[in-house]
This record gives structure tokens, sequence and C-alpha cells, in this order.
DNA sequence: ACGATTTAGTAAATCGGTTTACAAAACCTC
DNA sequence: GAGGTTTTGTAAACCGATTTACTAAATCGT
């Protein structure tokens, strides 16, 4: 690999016969010159390869064409397609795109933020799945041009994008309702969040709707983890809860149930119903296939690029808003009518 | 948001009385201070909150800092863990990571890699699925710095590193001829791909080695998709071919499969073996747990980046060399002797 | 044919760092 | 205390683009 000297505007100027600024305007549009130029221009392009060097042009330009996406795990597949559809998305509009995967760790996002602050990137996707103690939301509320989502960081005052957690507990509670299932057993990830609390507030709604004061839910409390997937199974195993039915707030959470449900031998809607949330993996092929809340991950991944890139940022107020996208319910066949133990 | 004029180099070195050269070297500690000059600069950093500008100095030192991922599809969980692992090594170096998501297109390979041939990262990790007609590897050869990984590109002469797809197949084929399988079906990736050659010749050699000349391998060709996976599986219905077992070469041509399988009422493994590679999704909580080839993806991700930053790319010759990433056999409950018809 | 406007083009400043070349001061050595 | 070396520091060039301010030439209306 020899000292390859990039070739720069400049050579090319110098080849065409003309000045940098020429050149330089010409490839951004801000000028028409005579055909004869222009081919000369162009050839000289050519004939040097020239190809701009994007860190200079970001430098003169103070802009970078460039966002961050700040994700907590992209070997978990719903961020996965979060990326991807984000990536997807930015790319159609000429955007490059920069990874910081915060791997679940609260300083890792704090970190990242602030490397950002200044001059990293033009604008921010932001993605948690942690509590924040305000630290977080304070960074986000000076940083600007970032969007919050799938999780809410609460006192952050920028747009903010969730699917509607709160309907999809709702379709939930109604499926197992329906199913004659009264007490319901809600396994889901850290109080604090969101998502949770939605989710679980609309399980309860439809329940209660149904079945009134007979309806009574259990909650355990964690994180969305196969990790405590597994130890929530453990732990109604143990517990000897009377639940006829479970909701389990992630694909993390249910896969980490069935195992130890499995292992237990316990049968799948035979001795408990079972309703997961996400149906990003390939729950349909699950022995039983799961019936699932599925999550619009890549309109979510999509709307958020654009709710970047089309808000109107210069405004002073800082602009909180909060849209929902719509869930929707894939029935298969985890939930059974109560068995009768 | 204001015109927020970041504070730069100039203004922390004239709060603290210095020049801008003593800040410089200071920060990049090539220059040892007095205690309280260093005292006096470094309160002025926090005081001012002063961050250097990547662009800035990515230009001046002619170095990035960044890398480049190159990777079909980050929504598929394959990819999806083999950029988590990358990014976590990466960032333990200090290194960011650009990602580059080809959408399976072959024209965006090559644009990302002419545009990042020159200045845009410090190197690149590259990871194709599809065949190469040469365009490709004369560009990866020109760009140096590449490390191509998971899928060959033939003419390419740099690092590669990929699982041992030979003795993954070799894996299965025993595993099958140990149940007394003659004969299987191979359902692979494009026939130019090393992957699926190699993945073929040890199915191959496995079963020669027990079986002889009675073993009978049919081979379907097509690509590492759940569509192909659906289609091998109708196609395989039709033909009512004798294959007692199946062997599909990814986690989705396996999903494709079941997919039709269970549609069509043909149970595994009553009516048929199958045995699955990649093992990255839930296989284990399948109708049946699916018998698997196990790929090393977190390790392939951090070997990747390891090759990349510590490959002595100055010396004048191409490297060429090729390392084989073990694989193992993850034996569930897809397989059974083969069914009398 | 004259001044006014538009077009085609240039030189130089700028973005915010790093690095080279050099100067002054401090510290040794004999 | 003269001469050499190390420490501490500075001014200025440079990376490769964009952009401002300005000029010369061409085009226009009347």
């Amino acid at each position: 690999m020899a000292e390859r000297r990039t070739t720069s505007l400049k050579d090319v100027a110098k080849e065409a016969g003309v000045s940098v600024t020429t050149v330089s305007r010409f490839l951004n549009g801000k000028l028409d010159l005579p055909d004869t130029t222009k081919k000369r221009i162009e050839s000289s392009i050519a004939r040097l390869k020239y190809e701009p060097n994007p860190h200079a042009r970001r430098l003169s330009r103070g802009q970078t064409d460039t966002i961050g996406l700040v994700v907590p795990d992209i070997a978990n597949p719903f961020f996965g397609t979060l990326v991807a559809a984000v990536e997807e998305a930015a790319d159609s509009r000429g955007l490059a795109v920069t990874l910081y995967a915060t791997l679940n760790r609260a300083d890792r996002e704090l970190a990242y933020l602030s490397r950002i602050e200044r001059n990293h990137v033009d604008g921010l996707v932001f993605v948690t799945n942690h509590p924040d103690n305000g630290d977080l939301a304070a960074l986000i509320n000076r940083t600007g041009k970032v969007v919050v989502v799938d999780e809410d960081v609460p006192l952050a005052t920028v747009p903010k994008l969730f699917c509607d957690n709160e309907n999809g507990g709702f379709l939930v509670g109604r499926h197992l309702a329906e199913f004659g299932h009264q007490r319901v057993l809600y396994i889901g990830g850290p109080e604090e969040m969101i998502s949770t609390q939605r989710r679980y507030k609309g399980l309860e709604r439809a329940l209660q709707q149904d079945h009134g004061d007979r309806a009574v839910i259990d909650r355990y409390v964690g994180a969305y983890t196969i990790e405590f997937g597994r130890e929530a199974a453990r732990r109604f195993v143990d517990e000897n809860l009377p639940a006829t039915a479970i909701f389990a707030a992630s694909d993390e959470i249910a896969i980490g149930l069935i195992e130890v449900f499995r292992a237990s031998g316990i049968s799948i809607p035979d001795d408990v119903s079972v309703i997961g949330f996400d149906d990003v993996g390939p729950l349909h092929l699950f022995g039983p296939p799961l019936t699932a809340i599925r999550q619009p991950v890549r309109t979510l991944g999509q709307r958020a690029l654009s709710l970047l890139m089309d808000t109107d940022w210069q405004r002073d107020a800082p602009i909180a808003s909060e849209e929902l996208l719509p869930v929707e319910i894939v029935v298969r066949d985890s939930v059974a009518p109560p068995a009768k133990k």
C-alpha cells in the first residue's frame, strides 16, 4: 500500500484549467457552465478518479450528512430490524448511518450522547431500554435534533415515536377474555418503563371490561430478556400461581418462559395459555405456534427517520410530540380456554 | 436551536493563555506540561465544555478512527449478531463503525466500495452474499485494508475469514448417516458460493464414508432465503423425492421449509428428518426443536475486527490468507431414523 | 453606443484541528 | 561561564473542501 496521495479538487481544477472554486460550485450545482468548460471538468474528474473527501466537506459545510443511531443491542432481532429500516430509509436520502450500540449500559448512552453533542452527526435516533434518572433527558434536550423511539425518556422534550402499547395490551386482554381467562400473569420489563406500564394498563382495561372485579392480574417486574423469562417461569412454577394465562411482554421473555416450561413439562396451551409481544422472531414455528402482538418494526424505523429529517428544528421552542403506531394481534395456537386444574 | 458556534481549540487556548499547538499536543499526549499549565488547560476545557471536532481531526490526521462494515441485511439475525460483535470489538478499541447495508444488491456493494475507496474509513469488514463476476474482487484489491468475512469473494487477495463449512457439512452427513439415512436432499445457496460448495462437499464426504455408493444426494440450488426454503419444500413434495433427510443450509431455508411442511401436514422427523445451519434463531423452541450446525457468529465478528486492525498492511505484497473457525453440531429432535414410506 | 445587468471566473478566508520548523528558557557538563 | 541539550512554547503551513467578496467579459435594453 503505497502512500496514496488522494486527488483533490485542486488537482482537478489544474487539469481542467479552471479554479477550484469553479469546480466546487459546479459540482454543487451552484453554477451553470458553458458546455465546453463542463466537459473539460467532467473529463478531468473521470481521468483523475476524483472523489471528494468527505471529512473536508463536512468540516467546511458544518454538516455531516450522517445520522447517528443509538440502540441497545443489534443482535436482538427487534433492534436489528429497526436498524435495518432506519438504515434503508437514511440511505434513500443519501444519509450515512453511524451506529452506537449501548449494550444495555446506561453510562454508554450518556457517553455517546455527549460525544455526539457537538459535531458528529446531523441528528440522532435514540432507542433506550433503561429507566432514566433525568441525566439522559437533560442531555437529549441539550443536544437537540434527537428523536426518541420505542421506549420513552420521560423528561425529554423531543419528538417521540412508540407503538401503541396500551392497545397492544388491550388486544391481549380481550383475546384472553374471549377464551374465558380471568386470572392472568403479566411478565414485563422495568416498572418505570412506559412500554410495560401501558401494556399492563391495556391488559387490565380489557380484562376488567369483560370480567369486572373477577379479573385478577399478577405481575412480575423484571427486564425484557430471555433470562428474566426463565426466571419468571421458574417463579410461576414455584409459587403455583392460579393464573391460567400469561402475557409475556417481549419475544425474549416468551422465549425464556417457553424454554423452562418445556423443561418442566408444562404444556402450552393445555396447562397455561401464553401470548407474546413483538413478533419479530419465527414464533409461528414454535411448538405450539405462539400468539403474539405484532409491532410494526420496519414502519417504526422508517417513521423515525422521517420524523428526524422532516421536523422543523429551527423553532426555538422544544418540540415535544408523541406519535403512536398501531399494533395488531396475530392469533396462533398458544391460547386455549383455561385448564381446569 | 440557536446558531451554536461550537467551542474550538482556539477558544480553549485563549482561555488558558497558551497557543493552540500547546493544547493540541497536550491533548494528544505529545507534550508533558508543568502542573500549573496542565491544570489551567484542563480547567479551561472543562469550563468551555470543549469537544474536539472529529471532522477537523480526521481531515488533518488523514485517519478516521472509523471502520466500515458492509453487510447484506442487518434484519437477518445472523448478520445482526455479526454486526453486534464487530461493533463491540471496534468500540473497545475506540473505533466507530459506519454501517453499509447492501440489501442483497450487488450494485450497492460496488457503489459503497468505491465511495469508501479513498477516504471514508480506515478499513473495511466486507460481508457479501452474492457471486462475483470479478468486479467486486478488483475493487476490493484496489481498495486495500479490507477483510472478507463469512462468504468468499474468490479473486480478492485479502485476509479472509469463514467458518468451517466443509466440516459443518461433514457433521451433518455423519449425524444423518448414524441414523441410517442414505438418501439426502441438500438445499443450499447459489452454486458459485463457497459456503454452499463446501457444505455440500462435507455432506458428501461423510455420507460416502459411511454408506459408500449407496449414498444418494439430491441438491436444490437457490438462495439462503425463507422464500427459497418454501419453494424447495414445495418442489420436494411435488417431485416426491426419495430422500429421507434434508440438510437446509441456513436458518432461513429451514424456516421456509418448515412452514410449508407444516401446512402440508408433513411431520418432522417422522416423515422426514431435517438439519439446519447457522443456529442463531431460537431453533430449540421449534416444534420439534431443530438439530443444526452452529456457527460461531460472535467469534467471527470479533476475529474479523482483529484481523483488520492487527494485520500489517504496509507490506507491498497483497495479503491473502484464509482462516477457518470451528463449527459444532447442536443435536435436538428433528432427526430420526428414515421413515419407511 | 452607453450604462445596467448577467455570466464566468478568480483569489483568499474559513472550517478546526495536527504538525513542522523554529525560538526562548532552563538545565547540564566540564 | 561557554557550549550543548532538553524543556516549553510559538507562529505558520497544511489537510481538502466551501463560500464570500470581487473582477472581467458578455449580454441586454433603449
